[in-house]
DNA sequence: CGGCATACCTGCAAGC
DNA sequence: TGCTTGCAGGTATGCC
């Protein structure tokens, strides 16, 4: 589920708990989500405290005092939740609210209070890894990453130079984590339907008038932004599993254009909004607003 | 290269 | 009521 604006909507509830707390007591429920639990993982976080949380692209990094980040990968169904609890032993700690999918759970003392933060995942998909934050971008997750939509590299001369040679539809480049870091199935809809695109656009046709190029990616551009903005400001979309650290949900998803829409009438022109595969993922568009010969 | 299927895993809703 | 089927926000891999 999550992607850009939900990952960030988690590291901003986050911070302010997390930043500045010490690691007391460190558990792990199984041995594996997508990939093993790192196997020093105790070790490596135990009595350290963390210094700040950040985020690359959908990934959440927890960094400690040592330089040690903890990566948070939300996989589809992740979810980091906040408990607050008056026990103080931490080892004899029992979960308030157990439930068979807390995989991890850190225990935490800062000003004198004991927090436990969970992470959920009952899809299994996301994971946790270590690394440095000295050499965190050249982690194998993240080396291949591409750029952050929100910030200032994405720009209609990187996208020209990326997308000019290449065949694949708009909406494949869109996903591909290597080009934009960040996007996912929901948001690529959303922003293809802002820019009046269609998925099946190749790239190639769509920057190959230099003129009518620039034209085309400024207005990409301008989408994915203002898609991913709103969203963050309604607190990220919450479909099923996405919740907020405090269980409450997002609302961005009252606010689809196209997502989740099939068959009901496109905000601008009417017409029905229809759903279809792409590489088995579902698609919605307006077949009329994004009509595949229209630039 | 690109497009596609598959794999990973659980839960939910819809259809019969 | 139960069963089966398809679908779900992500990523990696392998095949044609």
């Amino acid at each position: 589920m999550p992607e850009l604006p939900e990952v960030e909507t988690v590291r901003r509830q986050l911070a302010p708990v997390l930043e500045g707390a010490r690691l007391s007591f460190v558990k792990t429920n199984r041995a594996n989500l997508r990939y093993p639990f790192p196997l020093n993982l105790r070790h490596r976080l135990q009595g350290r405290h963390i210094s700040r949380i950040s985020r690359r692209a959908k990934y959440l990094l927890i960094v400690l005092d040592d330089d040690t980040v903890m990566i948070s990968h939300l996989g589809m169904s992740g979810s980091w939740r906040i408990e607050e609890t008056e026990e103080v032993a931490a080892e004899s700690l029992h979960l308030t609210k157990s439930s068979r999918h807390d995989h991890l759970t850190l225990d935490m003392v800062r000003e004198g209070r004991v927090i436990r933060a969970i992470y959920n995942d009952p899809r299994r998909f996301g994971f946790i890894l270590l690394s440095n934050m000295t050499e965190i971008d050249n982690h194998p997750m993240l080396k291949n990453l591409g750029v952050e939509p929100l910030g200032n590299a994405l720009c209609a001369p990187y996208l020209f130079q990326r997308l000019r040679h290449k065949k694949t539809s708009l909406k494949a480049a869109l996903l591909d984590q290597r080009l934009i870091a960040g996007l996912g199935n929901i948001y690529v809809c959303e922003a293809l339907w802002r820019a009046r695109f269609s998925p099946w656009l190749a790239t190639n046709q769509l920057v190959c008038d230099t003129t009518s190029a620039q034209k085309a990616l400024l207005r990409l551009v301008s989408a994915i932004r203002a898609v991913l903005m709103e969203a963050l400001e309604a607190g990220g979309s919450t479909l099923r599993d996405y919740a907020h650290i405090d269980g409450s949900s997002g609302y961005f998803q009252h606010a689809f254009d196209v997502y989740g829409r099939e068959g009901l009438p496109c905000r601008m022109c009417t017409t029905p909004i229809l759903r279809t595969l792409q590489a088995g993922r579902s698609t919605f568009y307006c077949p009329t607003c994004q009509s595949p010969d229209k630039i």
